[in-house]
DNA sequence: CGATAGAATGATATAACATAACAGTCAACG
DNA sequence: CGTTGACTGTTATGTTATATCATTCTATCG
């Protein structure tokens, strides 16, 4: 089983991510400003996940730019699943694997060297431990919520009325 | 299966919860100061979790307290395995099953009414979405992220030299 | 009992992450 | 070209969390 490293700033990846950004927005009409291309562009450079007011530090050494500004951008790339939020870090990395998945991945999160690696989640819920092992993790903690409606608030407002 | 329902605010969960502090404290020879209860003693009366600065609030109410102390209080409590944190809410919510768990257990969080449904996590490993089908949970976002140290790391630092 | 060492808390400041609100700019389309 | 809607700029502020150093409490030992 290989999961692909994630891309540590190598030209290669950034640009396989970028022009996958183009097309995807061409092909659903939405717009790749330039802020947002270099929003993804610094994302796929970082080896590890980067913060909003990493990113903003980052962009500014070429335009002044607000944090309000790069959190704008990183909403639209969530949004287009172009990017995806560690949430255990308040940062923001790159998606790996390409559209094949909806359902969410898990991220394993290396406490010494920062990187993330992502697992689709089909092989998640097959047999998660055994892939962790696979591939040489050695977990010490984990997020793991789940959001959603409970039983008694469904039944209270039955067609999900939020 | 039947997972306990979240205590309620109930003097009984409270007290179960308090006398469970007290007992393991004792046994551990941990302090369990005034600050520490009351803070616990807040989030069990809570029906959801609370942020550090709710807790603050409410405390407040007494006896003026900096966001530092509370942050001090729930780290102890944390330590103790007597609260968990709410990743995705910033947020703190007592433990529901007592000391059987090391494993981290999975948090069901209703998107309207905001309360948390704890699931031990040997039934997650067992067959996740149909537990979570069968306490009536209608999932719509999941947070599953795993830190530890990743195989380049763990190759580089042999014995876990953190 | 009083000294003292370590833990806990108080107080203040500031860092880090995120959003609100409104004004200005740009780009596509008729 | 002018209008509309999307995007960005600007400023302010809200929210969550930590750093630092002073003070108080508490258990223990001489």
């Amino acid at each position: 089983m290989n999961f692909e490293r994630r891309n540590t700033g190598s030209k290669r990846a950034s640009a396989t991510l970028l022009s996958r950004a183009e097309r995807l927005c061409r092909d659903k009409n939405l717009r790749f400003t330039p802020m947002r291309r270099r929003v993804l562009a610094e994302l796929a450079a970082s080896p590890e996940p980067l913060t909003a007011y990493d990113l903003a530090d980052r962009v500014r050494e070429e335009k002044r730019v607000a944090p309000v500004t790069v959190y704008r951008a990183l909403e639209f790339l969530l949004d287009a699943k172009l990017i995806h939020r560690i949430v255990i870090r308040n940062a923001y990395t790159p998606c790996d694997h390409a559209p094949h998945h909806d359902a969410t991945p898990v991220f394993l999160v290396c406490t010494h060297c920062g990187t993330v690696e992502e697992i689709p989640s089909e092989t998640f819920q097959h047999d998660l431990s055994g892939t962790i092992a696979e591939v040489g993790f050695r977990p010490k903690s984990r997020v793991f919520e789940i959001e959603g409606e409970c039983a008694r608030c469904a039944k209270r407002q039955p067609a999900s009325a939020i």
